[in-house]
DNA sequence: CCAATTTGACCGCG
DNA sequence: CGCGGTCAAATTGG
């Protein structure tokens, strides 16, 4: 128990730290006198926006190590993202994939520029896309880092133009069951075997990575709360909104970019969510209370709020929890 | 028996 | 047409 939390702490500030230095980054570019530094000045918008999403996925993930996962996404976003003026579209953060596992400090990011990010060429395919390089540990079978928190399914392998070893292929294990729609790429590189090249692309919609690990242990008070909590992580992979005059109107929550939280101030499963993150639409925010009225299957009222400015009416839903 | 990997086929894009 | 990426049938492994 020492030991995991004492790793979760590490992985905690590694995240937290990540941010920061995208932040102070950003804060550099930002901070510039135009005068200084002309040449080199400016950051791409993209590059910029990149590292916005960078900080924003820090936080993210920092506060979901902390909580557990309580993100959860809208369905139509990449809608949204394709309709969306192409610069402002970028999607969501990556989370950052911190790789860890037994040996922190043998296998360790290189740092200065290692992360390289890449808003992909304007294609169909835009996803984010960041590229990590990972120094892998004489301990570890010399296969892979194939290891960060989430679990991968490998899918196919390739022999690269100029490259001495081939690169594989992975995607989420939850592609199907989840929707799930992150992939990595795996290339070893040329001159030094011990490097891995990891490419990401998309984000994870699973629920899965980190789990709100064993916070069961604390105090006996909380575990209302922590089971409420739970619910309302169950309720963010598996669940359908239907609008109550309309019953063709219903649609699925979860999955893909932009981003919905809920916060359950309140022990009894209710709780506000809005919109985070820096791109989709905004000013789509909601209040969930408990509808007690039903016993087994747990039914939320929830109100949703919309910006004037969105097509969607104001009204009263429910929330229905996917069977199961 | 089920799930993950392997591996050649397939396919879109430049 | 070749390259990089994905699919899916066959195979492996638990």
């Amino acid at each position: 128990m020492d030991m995991s939390n004492w790793e979760q702490k590490n992985l905690l500030s590694e995240e937290l730290v990540h941010g920061l230095k995208a932040a102070k980054q950003l804060q550099a570019e930002l901070g510039t006198a135009p005068s200084l530094s002309s040449s080199s000045l400016c950051l791409t918008t993209e590059m910029r926006e990149t590292l916005l999403h960078q900080i924003v996925s820090s936080y993210e993930k920092a506060i979901w190590m902390l909580n557990g996962s309580n993100i959860v996404h809208s369905p139509t976003a990449e809608m949204v993202n394709l309709a969306a003026d192409p610069v402002a579209n970028t999607g969501k953060v990556p989370e950052s994939p911190t790789s860890i596992n037994g040996s922190p400090r043998s296998e360790e990011f290189l740092d200065g520029g290692s992360k390289d990010y890449n808003l992909s060429s304007k294609k169909r395919k835009m996803l984010p896309k960041w590229t990590e390089q990972v120094r892998i540990s004489p301990e570890r079978g010399l296969e892979g880092p194939h290891d960060d928190v989430f679990s991968w399914r490998k899918y196919g392998q390739k022999d690269i133009l100029g490259a001495k070893y081939p690169r594989s292929y992975y995607r989420c294990t939850f592609r199907n069951t989840q929707n799930c729609w992150a992939t990595k790429q795996v290339q070893r590189s040329d001159d030094d075997p011990t490097i891995f090249d990891l490419t990401y692309k998309g984000t994870h919609t699973c629920s899965q990575g980190i789990r709100p690990p064993e916070k069961r242990e604390t105090r006996p008070n909380t575990t209302l709360v922590n089971y409420q909590n739970d619910l309302l992580d169950n309720l963010s992979t598996n669940l359908t909104v239907r609008t109550n005059g309309n019953e063709s109107e219903a649609f699925s929550f979860p999955f893909t970019p932009p981003f919905y939280a809920f916060e359950s101030d309140f022990g009894n499963g209710a709780g506000t969510f809005g919109h985070v993150g820096s791109s989709g639409p905004s000013n789509f925010t909601g209040l969930i209370s408990t509808n007690t009225s039903t016993g087994s299957s747990p039914i939320f009222d929830v109100d949703f709020q919309f910006d004037p400015t969105a097509e969607i009416n104001t009204g009263l839903h429910t929330f229905l929890h996917d069977s199961v």
